[in-house]
RNA sequence: GGCCUUGUAGUUCAAUGGAUAGAAUAGAAGUUUCCUAAACUUUAGAUACAGGUUCGAUUCCUGUCAAGGCUACCA
């Protein structure tokens, strides 16, 4: 048990003895005492005022003794200042925890049988390639996975893969148009790649198009449109002229917008990709191929980013498969009276009574939209798994998608509707602003890898402390550097923040970065190289140095909890980070190698092997490996 | 219009209602005959604004201002 749960506990059976109160442990704030004042941890005593009627002072002095005489083994001093009690743990227990604790391989993670968890994350698009937006999905999701684990979670880790629709249907017209039958062979590219070079054709093709269609419906030439259709221009176009006329600039932009996206819907171009949608629901032999083999191109790819990035997945779905699903749930719906069936055949729900609108589940044509497909969804994984909770790593932009989603369950009764927890991060912009694919403004995951490591490989060259790595150590220590770089930069910070990704800057290697944890390990591992610890027990007498250390060591297993609940990989950045600043301190002040005595050196040894241990899981947990030597 | 996020040093981020709001970076000044200076030490610098709740508010509530998202029979 942490020495913090031990201070509450003591505290609530002290004021259970002395006042004849019960208190909640969790009602008991315990903080790590303020460098100015005498301690390591403090209780504040506020909250016990106006329950025990007596002064903090009072109670202070009463709970201190109290406590330092039925916890003696803990415990050496108490003080009390205003309204906070600071306790000072006795040497002697620092000491036997580290000797304990240090050559523990699972330290920190842990052994008691939790819950059975879900994580859904990356989820692409099969028309285009990943980008830095994916890698966040990416690192965020893996790490919650392993932080779930090493809190004592069985884990499965799954990814669904968007391989159908219109947006895969743009990228197979564009090839067909203008490729030649150009194979990520014959163009010697990623298949990811290629085929988002094509997607990237389509928009350029159907940006020139909407242009001419788009003078025809302001020149109101409305040949083949329908009566309803027309009648919905016209009066789009009046109120632009209207706008125009009053100079109402912002709603002009907006029915433009709203004129624009009908000109792009009515293009060519963009019928033959609905076309070509509409032959592959029909199973048509020719649209099918091309489809799986430009997919394939795409998996090929995707593979190849995954397995650099080292990212993983204990099981795949693919939406081809499951569009269909969640029409058995909506009739389920409809017979339990929860949704509700319009004249025109349309199903809705009604979600206004939870301060949302009502939303569609299934349209008139009796076909899927988004949501149902998702329904369904939820429902198979529960019936594949059985899971206690379903994690969904999904940008914040769909929060209310995933809201609609858990309430529809909720009111199906559907035995995993409380499990479903939307891990909702922020999306990553450029200084210059929000990423956009339609308009190329978008920074590619492989590119941005690349340019990680090409800058680790520089730095490292500057720094010249590689001697005897072969060519293969050296490409694994850039990789590993630069890696190790990007992700903590993406994890370091709260994950439902959105985040400003600036190229110059965030390529940091000094400070807050993943490359000065790593360092301190390396440095850690040159000691160790030289001198193991033995093992023997440690005499009770630490220096202020020392003791900050394993104070932060004796936290990881609860920052590791702490992290699990809360669904966020920066509480570990932030862990490991400080980790390694108060080994660094310690490390410039005192030697280990040259230690004063005998006993002080096997302390610092068994101290700095468990810190390189400790800061090597951390990482692992952030999917970072740490080099021996850098 | 409605709903939801977010406003903290020049910049990027911390702070379960608790002591003098922490880091990193950029700035200033230092540290290398001694275990890796990608390090360490010192220094200066911030809670958008106005109210409220209370022993105490960056944190909770209300309003204002600012930034972003959602509000498709697209996925």
């Amino acid at each position: 048990m942490s020495v913090v749960s031990n201070i509450k506990k003591a505290a609530a059976a002290a004021i259970k003895e002395l006042y004849k109160i019960e208190i909640d442990e969790s009602g008991i704030l315990v903080n790590a005492t303020k460098p100015e004042f005498e301690g390591d941890y403090t209780i504040v005593l506020f909250a016990f005022v106006k329950q025990l009627r007596k002064s903090p002072e009072a109670i202070g002095q009463e709970l201190g003794a109290y406590i330092i005489n039925n916890n003696s083994n803990l415990f050496e001093r108490f003080n009390v200042i205003k309204g906070f009690l600071n306790l000072t743990v006795s040497t002697a227990y620092w000491t036997d925890f580290l000797h304990q604790e240090f050559s523990n391989e699972s330290f920190g993670r842990s052994v008691r049988k939790n819950k059975k968890v879900m994580v859904e994350y990356s989820s692409p698009n099969t028309n285009k390639p990943l980008h830095l937006g994916h890698l966040r999905n990416n690192f965020l999701g893996w790490s919650t996975a392993e932080i779930l684990k090493a809190a004592g979670n069985e884990v499965i880790k799954t990814s669904i893969v968007n391989d159908r629709g219109i947006h895969i249907c743009k990228s197979m017209i564009a090839w067909q148009k203008h490729a030649n039958g150009a194979t990520p062979e014959s163009a010697e590219k990623k298949g990811d790649h290629l085929v988002g070079d094509y997607y990237v054709r389509f928009e350029e093709d159907l940006k020139a198009e909407a242009l001419a269609v788009y003078d025809q419906l302001e020149g109101r030439e409305l040949e083949g449109f329908t009566k309803e259709e027309e009648t919905k221009i016209m009066t789009l176009v009046d109120a632009l002229e209207h706008a125009e006329r009053s100079q109402n600039k912002e709603k002009y932009t907006e029915i433009k917008s709203e004129l624009n996206e009908i000109a792009r819907n009515n293009t060519p171009i963009m019928k033959e990709a609905k076309q070509l949608l509409l032959k592959w629901e029909q199973g048509d032999e020719e649209v099918l191929a091309l489809w799986r083999k430009m997919n394939s191109w795409v998996y090929t790819g995707f593979d190849e980013t995954y397995k650099r990035i080292g990212s993983d997945f204990d099981k795949t779905y693919y939406e081809s498969d499951l569009y269909l699903l969640g029409k058995d749930l909506v009739e389920e719906g409809l017979q339990k009276g929860v949704l509700i069936k319009k004249e025109d055949g349309s199903v809705w729900i009604d979600l206004t009574a939870d301060g949302l609108d009502q939303k569609l589940v299934l349209r008139r044509d009796g076909t899927s939209v988004y949501i149902t497909q998702d329904l369904g969804l939820a429902q198979l994984k529960y019936n594949d798994y059985q899971i206690d909770e379903s994690i969904y790593v999904v940008g914040d932009e769909q929060n209310y998608h995933l809201k609609v989603l858990k309430l529809i369950m909720q009111k199906l009764g559907a035995p995993y509707a409380e499990g479903i927890i939307h891990l909702s991060y922020g999306m990553v912009e450029l200084p210059s602003g929000k990423m956009k694919s339609r308009e190329g403004t978008v920074v590619d995951a492989d590119d941005l890898v690349n340019t990680m490591i090409e800058i680790a490989k520089e730095k490292t060259r500057e720094q010249g402390k590689t001697e005897g790595f072969n060519e293969t150590e050296l490409l694994e220590l850039y990789e590993t550097i630069g890696l190790g770089a990007l992700k903590f930069f993406l994890l370091r910070v709260d994950p439902k923040k959105r985040m400003i990704f600036n190229p110059e800057d965030s390529i940091e290697l000094q400070g807050f970065t993943g490359p000065f944890v790593q360092y301190t390990h390396a440095r850690i591992k040159s000691i160790l190289r030289k001198e193991q610890p033995k093992g023997i027990p440690l005499s009770a007498h630490l220096l202020p140095l020392e003791k900050d250390i394993i104070i932060d060591l004796e936290q990881f297993s609860a920052v590791i909890s702490e992290a699990a609940d809360d669904y966020d990989p920066s509480k570990i950045a932030m862990y490991v980070f400080n980790l390694a600043k108060t080994f660094n301190s310690f490390y410039t002040e005192h030697s280990i190698a040259n230690a004063e005595t005998a006993d002080k050196k096997e302390l610092r040894l068994q101290l700095a092997y468990l810190t390189a241990h400790t800061i090597k899981t951390a990482m692992s947990l952030l999917g970072i490996r740490v080099p021996e030597r850098m």
